[in-house]
DNA sequence: CTCTGAAACTATAGTCATTATGGATTCATA
DNA sequence: TATGAATCCATAATGACTATAGTTTCAGAG
């Protein structure tokens, strides 16, 4: 990685840790983007050139990952574990699921979940995965991507941590939704 | 109902009715609150106090009545009817589900599938009915509104007309969603 | 009918996110 | 080393939204 991606990295990175930073002690609707370029040493144009979705965008890195990452949970999971065992077993070790997190990360968690524009943008994040996600489904189920039930699973996968998350006890919360989805979702439909 | 509330559901209709020409001559994007309250007669603050949700709001009501409106359709049902074929006819009739509309409401949705903010907003509106419609279906079902399975079912319904909208054949997308459910949601749940 | 308080309206000025412009600097690479 | 692209900057603009303070209009009490 040259010169030149480096800086850019840092940069980034600069603003992420900047606006998280401010956000935590002042409140995200406390801070203007003019302070978080100034924490961050850069002029306003370069932290929108930086974050073009705006300034919840900032303490976000793409999302790409995750999709990557439930695709593979699917894709990957043990010989004989149908696909949304796979996926109840990938979700319940992230998210809301688990309280093993490094307080910093808990921290940036509460931030989110306590603060409309974030909580959005965080789902818009994760709801773009419904794409990659329905594509590792169809595959593992020898059906079609464009089949409705595939997609709809995939949407109705991902909403679980949002829906899961405010309960008193969200991973049993997760289970019962799981339950409800493989009712529906027979191993059946996963021979090819 | 006295003048002052005539007044008042005026002067909302009238800015109801300025931004939607407005928008669906020059698009939501080419359209400043500015001109919608010129057109409509008002100052830019009372446009806000009529609005407090802001520009994508002008052209919707409160979404109360729908919430009213589906929690009906569910407790209203005929005797021996499942709660989920009641929400399955029920949708069946509105929204992205049949053409028979008139060419006004044609237009307005239209309006609102083409453009990102409005889409987003009415969808805010939407799933705000989740809490009535579990309340609805709990109530028929012989389980607690806190129960996360029919909060989840609740919240599964109203994906449905984002989901199965953008398919070729929406009502068919819709039946294979609705499907999938009942499976999941057997009639046995519904003994009180 | 008149008085009074609240609600609705107005103009004005401000804050803030976001975009546009045009120029300066830095880096990759041919 | 020269060139072109990427990055950065200062500046100014646009447009949504809020705050303030004052005016008009209506509903209800007396």
């Amino acid at each position: 990685m040259g010169r030149r991606e480096r800086k850019k990295a840092q940069t980034r990175r600069a603003l992420s840790d900047a606006a998280l930073r401010l956000f935590a002690e002042h409140g995200y609707d406390g801070v203007t983007v003019a302070q978080i370029a100034d924490e961050a040493d850069v002029s306003i144009a370069t932290l929108f050139a930086h974050v073009p979705d705006g300034k919840e965008a900032l303490i976000f890195d793409d999302g790409a990952e995750r999709h990557v990452w439930l695709a593979a949970a699917v894709r990957d999971r043990p010989a004989g574990q149908s696909v949304l065992e796979a996926l109840r077993r990938c979700l319940a070790g992230r998210g809301p699921f688990t309280d093993d997190l490094p307080p910093e990360l808990r921290a940036k968690r509460d931030l989110i979940v306590g603060t409309p524009a974030l909580r959005e943008y965080s789902r818009k994040l994760w709801i773009a995965g419904e794409g990659p996600l329905a594509e590792a489904i169809a595959a593992e189920s020898g059906r079609e991507p464009s089949d409705m039930t595939v997609r709809a699973l995939a949407r109705y996968v991902l909403e679980i941590p949002e829906l899961a998350g405010v309960e008193a006890d969200p991973l049993a919360a997760m289970n019962a939704i799981f339950d409800l989805l493989e009712a529906g979702w027979p191993q059946s439909h996963e021979e090819a």
